[in-house]
Formats: structure tokens, C-alpha cells, sequence
DNA sequence: AATTTCTTGGGACACGTGTCTTAGTCAAGT
DNA sequence: ACTTGACTAAGACACGTGTCCCAAGAAATT
């Protein structure tokens, strides 16, 4: 990393040096007006001559000069402001939605105040929202159930409004998520259907909401065709370390491979691990969808990176992102108080990964 | 989508509804204290009775109270907030530099604001930080340069600590950024040194500051090798609208494909269209890497999912946020004003996709 | 020139906070 | 019962803003 001065300015020119202005009254001495004159300019008020407006207007461009929000705030006005804590900066999918949130909210006024939560920080977080007076707080994401249950109670006594996106199950929150149990049975539905039996999870395991949802959407889709659960679904995902990445994918992908009696069809946790799965069939000779049919989870981007294109469900990001949004509007103007739960429906968008059995 | 009222709630027990307490005056009522002994607690000053405190603290605990931020900043308090000012929330490289940006100035009591830019709101979206009392503001990502340079000139004037990272050239701008031209030398370099001699061109056109710099390390190599520019460098840019995704590397990858003598090594704009024509490639029955060589952009984690693995060019994120933070940091605490440059060097992680050409 | 109308100046207050000052209370020690 | 010391109560001020009010000045009308 290598650190050098500023090559080239365009000389002292640009830097006129005008004095840093941070309240009303400095202002005021710099246009020569008092400071109730320059007040009302700022706020429209009638009464006042062309000139005097047209002269503070000119000063404005000339200072940047802006009223200080906070003392704005204390004579009463909103904050217009939003605290988000984020489950990470990092996964598409979480990223998306703040990204939504963030234009929606910023459409209707408000500012977004962003947060990564870490476990165990969540009440500091919030304590800091609140010191700055948010109007309302959003978790994305997936975190510990008791620690947002216990902001969520907080919240409640408090009537601070607040969304639960992602997360099922808070009670007396707020909730916008994707209909996890109908999403995994809408795949094993479009699996069953194609003619497939027996049916590998690439990471869907461990006992988080989330998960659990999804296994209860595959068990109610073998349930309505007669199949076990016992029977016709296989996983490896003990034999590693869950990364949720493409090698993870691949890992699976190897011991599945081994099996004498592999299943043909397979569902993942998410577009990662899926391609990783596919990619790593591959090299061990299968076919797909010929030979083995695979569906990846969140319609990333990168479903359409590999080769057959990767079936994969689609969350209804803006979708769950525009739920929040109204959520949230409706508690901040107290149109409605009572907690709701938002179901998102999740949509299977179906490309070449998937096919029928050909034996 | 489907909206449904909440199942079930763990009764009323939970909504003991303790009162929404917005002051230290009214908080002080509530614990039956002055409001100065409140404020004493509150600020960890000594000749305090223990019990006195005890009450204090329990109560803050029944209620949650925090005081006023916007009232400790009006008595000089710094509201210790950055304004980042986002090219989007989409592309990953943009996001994690976003991401290491939050986390290092939350580390430093920093909170973070967001904003989206969008073409001519630049003005806007900094007066609204800046009524903010934020203590700086930052750019990341490419904007249009006269706006950003307007905004620099405005910041220099009044004093605002400020950095623009990833966009050279703005004039008296503390700048963070890639050196890109040092990147391509080294990706050409590279090339040159396994054998190549014909080169393929993927996105890398248009007059952006950022593909200018990439073109001037791409010449800056050939003339060393005695290569020039218009001999041994071939494009398909023009035949397509240029999307930056896999789909147009693929199609790129389709029009060289069908060139008589087509180039042995590639270097795409970013990870996703290199990707998209090594596929591209191999469809048309090349071998990856030992008919042609593919450099792609950025080293995401895409970079880990094609068969050959793609080699690629590491922006050092991490370095770019960490030294974005210490100009700002060095700017609010007055250490240093001057407007700086600091060039990140890049790093080429040399995977699968690149080797000598076996002609 | 006198009067009315229009515009601006300047003082005051409230918002919530921390801090300083002064007065008050209460328990302990004499 | 009296003094002392340890706390707490209560008032005041400043921070930057919008707004109200009244006085002062300027401009326009008669």
C-alpha cells in the first residue's frame, strides 16, 4: 500500500475559505439581516421582500449553510429517521432487502441509520436507536430468538414501532418473512411431480426456525404423495462443516456420488451450495438434469451462472421489503397497532436444473 | 402475498405498558428524583448515594429510557454520525467496502448513515447529512465527477471531513483507491509472461476514468514487451449492450468464438462476464485453461465456482476501507487537512484459468 | 409633509440536556 | 439538643431553532 501527497490542485482559487456557519445567528450576521428575518426566509413565512429572500437564498449557495436537524428535532419535529440492524453486510439476499428498505423508506422521508448486529449487542444497538429518537427499528435478518424477543417486548411496552423481517416466531412482533414452509413445498411438489422418489438436502439441516419451516414444507409435500420421510430423503451434511458456500456444495456433492443408490433429485439451502452440488456432479460424471435434478434457494444472480441454469425459488424481496415498509408507516402514524404477521409467497422460477429421472 | 393477523400472543402479562418517558424531567418524576439527581447518575458523577444510583439504574432498566441525543449534541456533544453516500447496494465489491466501512467506524463510536446516489441528487442527500451535524461524509463507488466535484469544493470551503473512495481525479478529494492501472499491468504481465500475445478484450471499453486507468496499464505492459496496442489487442464490446453480467460474457465469448484467430488470453471488466465467457468458451469446445486464459476482476467469491477456478484481480478491501477510515479520522480530529491520495495496490490471485497457450 | 402600509429588528420563550450554584433535608456524631 | 457532614432539591443558564410579539424603520400612499 503506498501513500503519496496530492499530486495537483487547481491552485488556491477553488478555496474561497468561507467560514464554517453552524447556527442561525452566524448566518444571520453573515447576509446582515437578524436572525428572526433569516427564520422566516427559511421557513417561508409571507411578508417578506423579494430581495431580502433572494439575498438569504444567495448566501445559502454560498455557505451551505442548513439548520441544525437536532435543534429542529427538540422543537418537536420528527426525526424522520430509521435504525436498521443488519444480520450482515455481506449475503445478497439480506443486502437486497436493505437495499429496498432503504430506497423505500428513503421515498417517503426517511433516513436509514445502519446497524450490524453481533450476538449479545442487540440492546446496546437499540439503545443507541432510540438515543437518537428513530421512529421506528427493523431487524433484517436471522439472529438470536430471545435476544430480539426481549427488544420486541421492549418495543411493545414502549410503543416504539418496529418489523421483524426474516425471523418467525418473535412474539407480538411485527413480522415480514417468506412463506419458508410453502417455498420448500412448492420444490419437492415440482420434484415429486417430475417423477423423483428419493430426494438428497444439500445443508438443510440443524434446528433454527428457518430451517425447521423448510423440512416441515418438504415432509408435508412427501405426506400428500405417501412418502416417508425416513425413506426417501438422504443427507450428508454431518460428514462437514456447514460454510454455505460452493466448496460445502461440493463436499456434499462427492459423498452423495459414492452412494450406490444416490437419490436423483436434490434440494440446497441456498443458490451457493446448490451450484457448488452441480458443479461437483458434474465432475463425477452425472448428467444434469438428466441424471440428477438439483433446485438452489434465494433466485440470486449467480442461477444463472452455470450450466443447465439453476431452478431455484424466489423470495419476493421487494415484495417483503414493500410489506415491511407499509408495516411500518402504518405504526409510525398509529393507523394500526396491533402486531401482524406478513406472510411473503415465495415463487419457483424453473430453469434447466431440473427434469425427469431418466433411469 | 397473503397479510394474516397474528396467531397468538403470550397474553397480556407481557404489555405491562409502562409509559413512553421522552425527557429526563419526566423520567425523573417517575423514579421520584430531581431531575438533576437523575442527570448526576446519569453522568457518573460522585457524591451520590448508593441507593440513590441502584434506583436510578433499576428504573432505566423498567423503562428503557435513554436521553436525548439530539439535546447532548445541541450542548457540543459530537453527533459522531458518517454519511455514506453509496453508488448502490447491489454489487458486491461496493457493498463489502460499505460493510468494512460500518464495522471500522462502529469500532471507532462511529454510526453510519446511508444514502443511495442517484444522478443530480448529490446536493441534496449531502445538505441532509450535513443538517445532520454528520462528522464526515464518504463516497464509494463511481459517481459523475463534476457533481462529486462540486461536492468536494463545498466540503474544502466549509471544512467537512470527507473521502471519495474508488474515484480518481477529483480535485482536492482525500482519495482512496485501487490503482487500477498497476492492477492491469499485472494481469498483462502475467499473460505476457506465460506466452501470450493476442489479447481479448471483455467490457473493458468506454472513457470512464476507471476503464481509462485499466486501458493505461494494459499499454503501459504491452510497450514493455514491445507489443502494441492495436496489434495484439482484439474487442467485441461494440456488438452488445454492455450489461455487466454473465449473459454478456457469454455472448461476447460467442463473437470471438467465431473469429478464425481469436486471442489466447482474456481480460474481463469484472469476475461475472469472465465467468460468463469461460462458460461461453467451453461450450464452444475450448479447454479452460489450456487453449485460453481468462483474468477476471475483483476476486469475489463467484471466483470459487467455475471449472477451471478463475484467476483474478484482489482490490484490497479491506485496505481501502481501513485507510478510508484513517483520513477521516485524521480529518475530524484535525491531524492532518490536507487533501490526500492513497493508492491501494492490488493483488493478482492466480487460480486455474490462466497458463501457458498449448497452441 | 403627513399618514398609512409594508418590512425588518430584537426580545422572549420552549424544547431536553448537563452543569453550576444555593438552599434544603436527613442521619450520624458529639 | 446541637453541630457537622453527606446528600438531594430546585433554580438558572446555554446550546440552536421556530414562532410570537412589539417596536422601529422604510417605503408607498394620500
Amino acid at each position: 500500500m503506498d501513500v503519496s501527497a496530492f499530486p495537483n490542485s487547481s491552485g488556491s482559487s477553488s478555496r474561497k475559505s468561507i467560514p464554517r456557519i453552524n447556527s442561525t445567528a452566524e448566518f444571520a450576521k453573515y447576509v446582515g439581516l437578524a436572525r428572526t428575518t433569516v427564520s422566516r426566509v427559511l421557513n417561508n413565512q409571507p411578508g417578506l421582500k423579494q430581495t431580502t429572500v433572494n439575498k438569504v437564498r444567495q448566501a445559502i449557495e454560498e455557505t451551505g449553510f442548513t439548520p441544525n436537524a437536532y435543534a429542529l428535532h427538540l422543537k418537536g419535529k420528527k426525526t424522520a429517521t430509521v435504525g436498521i440492524c443488519m444480520e450482515n453486510l455481506l449475503t445478497p439476499p439480506v443486502v437486497r432487502k436493505l437495499a429496498r428498505l432503504q430506497q423505500k423508506l428513503k421515498e417517503r422521508g426517511y433516513s436509514s441509520l445502519i446497524e450490524v448486529l453481533e450476538p449479545g449487542n442487540s440492546k446496546e444497538v437499540c439503545r443507541h436507536f432510540l438515543s437518537l429518537r428513530v421512529d421506528a427499528i427493523v431487524f433484517v435478518g436471522h439472529f438470536i430468538e430471545e435476544e430480539i424477543a426481549a427488544r420486541v417486548q421492549e418495543f411493545n411496552a414502549q410503543g416504539t414501532p418496529h418489523v421483524v423481517i426474516d425471523q418467525l416466531g418473535i412474539i407480538n412482533a411485527n413480522t415480514v418473512t417468506l412463506n419458508r414452509t410453502k417455498a420448500m413445498k412448492m420444490v419437492f411438489e415440482h420434484l415429486i411431480g417430475l417423477g423423483h422418489k428419493r430426494f438428497g438436502l444439500l445443508g438443510l439441516s440443524g434446528n433454527t426456525r428457518s430451517i425447521v419451516d423448510r423440512l416441515a414444507g418438504i415432509e408435508a409435500a412427501l405426506n400428500e404423495h405417501n412418502l416417508t420421510k425416513a425413506e426417501s430423503i438422504v443427507t450428508y451434511d454431518s460428514k462437514y462443516i456447514r460454510k454455505n458456500d460452493f466448496d460445502y456444495g461440493r463436499s456434499l456433492a462427492s459423498s452423495f456420488s459414492l452412494d450406490k443408490n444416490l437419490p436423483t433429485a436434490y434440494a440446497a439451502l441456498n443458490d451457493e451450495i446448490a451450484i457448488g452440488a452441480l458443479h461437483g456432479f458434474q465432475d463425477a460424471g452425472f448428467r444434469i438434469p438428466d441424471d440428477l435434478s438439483i433446485v438452489g434457494f434465494n433466485n440470486q444472480d449467480i442461477c444463472s451462472m452455470p450450466k443447465p441454469l439453476l431452478t431455484s425459488v424466489d423470495q419476493g424481496i421487494e415484495a417483503t421489503a414493500d410489506a415491511a415498509v407499509k408495516l411500518l408507516l402504518d405504526q409510525i402514524d398509529s393507523l394500526d397497532t396491533n402486531p401482524h404477521v406478513v406472510m411473503i409467497d415465495p415463487e419457483l422460477i424453473i430453469r434447466g436444473s431440473t427434469s425427469s429421472p431418466k433411469y
